[in-house]
RNA sequence: GGGGAGGUUCCCGAGUGGCCAAAGGGAACAGACUGUAAAUCUGUCGGCUCAGCCUUCGGAGGUUCGAAUCCUCCCCUCCCCA
């Protein structure tokens, strides 16, 4: 399926963002039997969001179901209740068989911005508890047999709770297994990981290879630092370009990327060219904003469209640059056209700010009307249609007034 | 079953009788600056009828003029031993 040029041309293209191939002989191989690859694509369902980063996993498999390979998108459901001790220093809790299926169907809305799911040569879903749920103990233990307690706890994590006298229970001791076991149902050929999964799937090697069948080849992607410029992209941080921010979002995001990981961005989350991307470092330096909204332009076309990166472009230019108010903003219909400055504010918010919190704005000087600052929480407001009210950088709303 | 440590404001984490709405850091918010929602600097960061008042330090009582800090009981978390 792969002639030698476009075998060349994946290789290329991997590389970019490709941490470790086990192996690469493997892999290669692979490619040059000509047969269509089974991609085994596991996804742990605990909560259903996607970002660019592991968005990065997906443009590579993306580019191999371009090449008419499937991939196998394995909904660990199953598995997802007993609970991955991955990067975990605790135990996690269990998770509902209904809020497992709720979050697959959004996973997979997201993960629909890359992957391709309209055509089943291309793409097929599974779920591992087709083979778990009926399982036999019988059979269970045979796969215990395989494999050592040695070999289990030799895993890092594990190590490290053993280290700091922590429990490990035995669901968690077993997951990988299980996870393992998933690679020789499906006859995986490949699995494209962060590489925390790499112990897991090291295991579905080791029992495919028990099973007689071929290894699967693990490839492992670079991780790059999250938008604030640590650790890496997670939900929890709220450190990350998600798949599901609007395109809007998506730019004001990138924009609050360090300057300094601009070119780490444009590497992995867009296809610039590397050689490109490497006589740009200079020009990224001297004039980082620039090449910053290159970058956020680069990675809306790429999730969305020219159209849309171009017009949040101007929107960002438009509002933080030349501070035009965008049109598109918020309208609060009043009745009154007389108001007390504090009153206007608490309507908008809706409660969700103390009038502490409000007094507060007014102190800092962060509220104006039509341009010109109001000084004061008690400030008397005579309000028009179409007056714009501003509070902060990044809120606007606009005055109707419904009763004259 | 036995022993030990601990639960503090969004998070981490100081504080062991008054000077505590509670150090410090992070996050967040605001302002300045910058043609960045970057960096930097400054300020704010429980609530309110806001120069004062009210409610907070796992829960309920108690001691005291006064308690996050002391006592009692309870709940929860973690660790060790068996």
């Amino acid at each position: 399926m792969s002639s030698d040029s476009t075998k060349k041309i994946l290789l290329k293209s991997f590389a970019r963002t490709t941490d470790e191939i086990f192996s690469l002989n493997e892999f290669e191989a692979l490619l040059d039997s000509k047969k269509k690859i089974r991609i085994k694509y596991g996804v742990d369902v605990t909560s259903p969001f996607l970002h660019i980063g592991h968005a990065v996993n997906l443009w590579m498999m993306r580019e191999l179901q371009d090449l008419g390979h499937k991939v196998i998108f394995l909904i660990g459901d199953f598995t997802t209740q007993i609970g991955d001790p991955t990067g975990r220093s605790d135990t996690r809790p269990v998770i509902p068989q209904a809020e497992i299926d709720a979050n697959a169907e959004e996973f997979i809305r997201q993960a629909k911005m890359v992957l391709r799911f309209d055509d089943p040569d291309l793409l097929e879903i599974r779920r591992n508890s087709e083979w778990f749920s009926g399982y036999q103990l019988a059979d269970f233990l045979k796969l215990l047999a395989m494999v050592t307690h040695a070999r289990l706890i030799s895993r890092d994590m594990f190590q490290r709770r053993i280290g700091n006298q922590e429990d490990i229970y035995m669901h968690e001791m077993i997951y990988p297994i299980l996870q393992g076991y998933d690679s020789y149902v499906l006859e995986s050929d490949l699995t494209i990981i962060g590489s925390d999964q790499l112990f897991n799937e090291m295991l579905g090697r080791f029992y495919q290879q028990k099973f007689g069948q071929t290894p699967q080849v693990i490839i492992t992607t670079k991780i790059t630092q999250g938008i604030d410029g640590k650790a890496k992209q997670s939900k929890s941080l709220d450190n990350y370009i998600g798949l599901g921010h609007s395109s809007r979002d998506k730019f004001g995001r990138c924009m609050k990327v360090p300057d300094n990981l601009i070119v780490d961005y444009l590497k992995v989350y867009t296809k610039i060219p590397m050689d490109e991307i490497a006589g740009l470092e200079k020009k990224i330096s001297a004039d980082p904003m620039k090449w910053k909204k290159f970058l956020a332009e680069e990675i809306i076309k790429r999730y969305h469209d020219e159209a849309s990166a171009k017009s949040e472009r101007e929107w960002f230019e438009n509002t933080f640059s030349k501070k035009i108010t965008p049109d598109d903003i918020p309208v609060l219909e009043v009745e009154e056209d007389h108001w007390v400055a504090i009153d206007l504010l608490k309507k908008f918010f809706n409660d969700s700010k103390s009038n502490s919190d409000l007094r507060r704005l007014f102190k800092q000087g962060a509220v104006s009307i039509n341009g010109e600052k109001v000084p004061e929480y008690d400030s008397k407001m005579e309000l028009a249609l179409d007056d714009v009210v501003k509070v902060g950088k990044r809120t606007w709303f606009k005055i109707k007034i419904t009763n004259s």
